[in-house]
DNA sequence: CTGAAAGCGCTTACAG
DNA sequence: CTGAAAGCGCTTACAG
């Protein structure tokens, strides 16, 4: 048996009796079919391994087959874990997935958005991983015809998915706290241009409010960006080193950033637990080996929830995005960076 | 001033007096246009800012205006790193980079290039990461009228780029000997199914080679399989523990196989160079914290590279794909997990 | 070297 | 609830 050609939309209404338009409409999920329209096109579909021409779709302005997924980067531990999830959970449900690089460059990022209409051209739907995007750059999105999803990103007006960052924060540095600490640093994520990645600003206020209720505070030279990669780290650190009295302990926003901390300390031949403690935020694969002590947070979990929720939105536009909140667990693994203060 | 609509070929050829079809041949670099009509057809093009639309063009027979990304998973360190050059140099050139991960397994594989009819309706090219692909695949990919340019992959009648696998594991292991090791286990990359995928391959390859050239051989007990992971490198480097007499060095075939046999001499009590010299390959950005030895390749300027080779390909169909191999260079990188034998 | 015509496979109003 | 018609913006033979 040799199936020479694909089926079109033609052969399925052939097969079923009805007209194109119905069968086009059936197959989309449109109101104004009948129960048994519906299931007439359903099988002949099913027969012939129908599958529609995403290229006729979209030329006629229906769906484009596609979704972005799109990240500030494409190369740090993170974004390739929540990408993958996300990439094998569209490729599952018939979406191809269009990777999208910010680069962390601003202007790609603007560039990106700045015009919807060819996003919206070769896209349904955008999921949108930690991405930092301005107030009128989320209005325009929510205003958009697409199906939008995020990772990481609270006060945004439509579905997103993430852990309670905030909290996360709060554990990481009541832990260093409850070891006795008062003298502490942070290492934060990157610096913020827009208003909503939160990841970063609701961790620096969950380190602050663990603070605020033990009644300390925190000396502005000891909160230093570090971004979310190890070299990032190593230099805020190394920052930190050079100030004339060294913190007892450093919470860093994220496990990569706590591995650059780590080697900072290292090069100033210090280490951890014994002159600094250091807590992380991730459970990176390497943690463990480094014996750090972190707030563990499921990534690939995050990247694959979010996908369904998107492929929920796009399989049935009727339904009104109505800006979900969905926070996953996270934990505290206590490992051998941190340590009572003596 | 307000562009409310996208620019159509139509508009291109008003501009330029020219008919549509002059104009679709002379955007595509097409022959049979005179010098004059394709001046005229791009300073309209460019006056309009013009692009093609590719679902039209996709639908009408023409070019679909993507690519695929194809790795076998998308969450390590090299491929997060290639593929993020890839899809740079891609979104540049205007191409929609699709991402597609095999996640290591076979069906993928075999569903994805099954029907290579499917994947070229969505895409012009294919970019391959290391696949391993087997002789079917090989010419079902090369006879089909997707172009192909690869990672990684010898051995292949298309474009590749790479490291000289055999001489990078050559020259680690020549390390090792240098040092006086003649004691050798080697961890390599995962078992290979198909016939393409000659990094693993060449690798051990070129470790043989060394030996050989040492008149030294390897017990076959020492030859374990850890794939590209840190935990495939561990439970590679405790198997090697389990024998009742350890091996003086080890070779690792790539850097988180080797921090995976670190740990795990970690966990027997052992440590790296005092009972065991490691040497890897990669240099990963957790290397040098680690100390490791490794020869270092350059990853994101592979992706590059073959992306870039992919774009001219693209951009003119008519010149025959060549088959060319490009080696990019490796750099022993001394550090200190290697140490002569006493 | 150039253009008029047909058609790719869908969707969108618009009548029934 | 259903269908005939037009059209989305290109490319491909086919004449000139």
């Amino acid at each position: 048996m040799v199936i020479s050609q694909r089926a079109t939309i033609q052969d399925v209404a052939l097969l079923s009796g009805l007209s194109i338009c119905t069968v086009s409409r059936a197959l989309r999920n449109l109101p104004n079919v009948s129960e048994k329209s519906q299931q007439l096109v359903a099988q002949a579909a099913e027969k012939l391994g129908y599958k529609a021409s995403s290229a006729a779709a979209r030329l006629a302005g229906g769906s484009t087959g596609s979704v972005a997924i799109v990240a500030p980067t494409a190369t740090s531990w993170f974004f390739a874990q929540a990408v993958e999830a996300a990439e094998e959970v569209f490729a599952d449900s018939g979406w191809d997935p269009l990777l999208i690089s910010l680069r962390n460059k601003p202007s790609v990022r603007k560039q990106l958005f700045g015009d919807l209409t060819a996003l919206s051209q070769r896209v349904d739907g955008v999921l949108l991983l930690n991405v930092d995007l301005d107030a009128d750059e989320i209005a325009a999105l929510h205003a958009s015809p697409l199906a939008v999803v995020s990772v990481g990103m609270s006060h945004v007006p439509w579905d997103n998915v993430g852990i309670d960052d905030e909290q996360a924060a709060w554990t990481a540095t009541g832990h260093l706290l409850d070891l006795g600490h008062w003298d502490l640093a942070v290492l934060t994520g990157h610096e913020m241009s827009g208003t909503s990645v939160c990841s970063s600003r609701d961790r620096l206020a969950g380190f602050h409010r663990a603070l605020d209720s033990h009644d300390l505070t925190v000396h502005p030279d000891l909160v230093v960006a570090a971004g979310s990669t190890i070299e990032g780290g190593r230099r805020a650190m190394t920052e930190i080193l050079a100030n004339r009295s060294l913190p007892t302990a450093v919470f860093a926003a994220c496990d990569e950033a706590a591995f650059g901390a780590l080697m900072a300390l290292r090069e100033h031949g210090k280490s951890a637990p014994r002159d600094v403690s250091v807590v992380g935020l991730d459970d990176h694969p390497m943690s463990w080996f480094m014996g750090l002590s972190t707030v563990a947070q499921p990534v690939a979990d995050q990247g694959a929830f979010a996908a369904n929720l998107m492929c929920e939105r796009l399989q049935d536009p009727l339904v009104p995005t109505e800006g979900s909140r969905h926070m996953l667990g996270v934990k505290l693994i206590e490992r051998k960076t941190t340590r009572r203060k003596r």
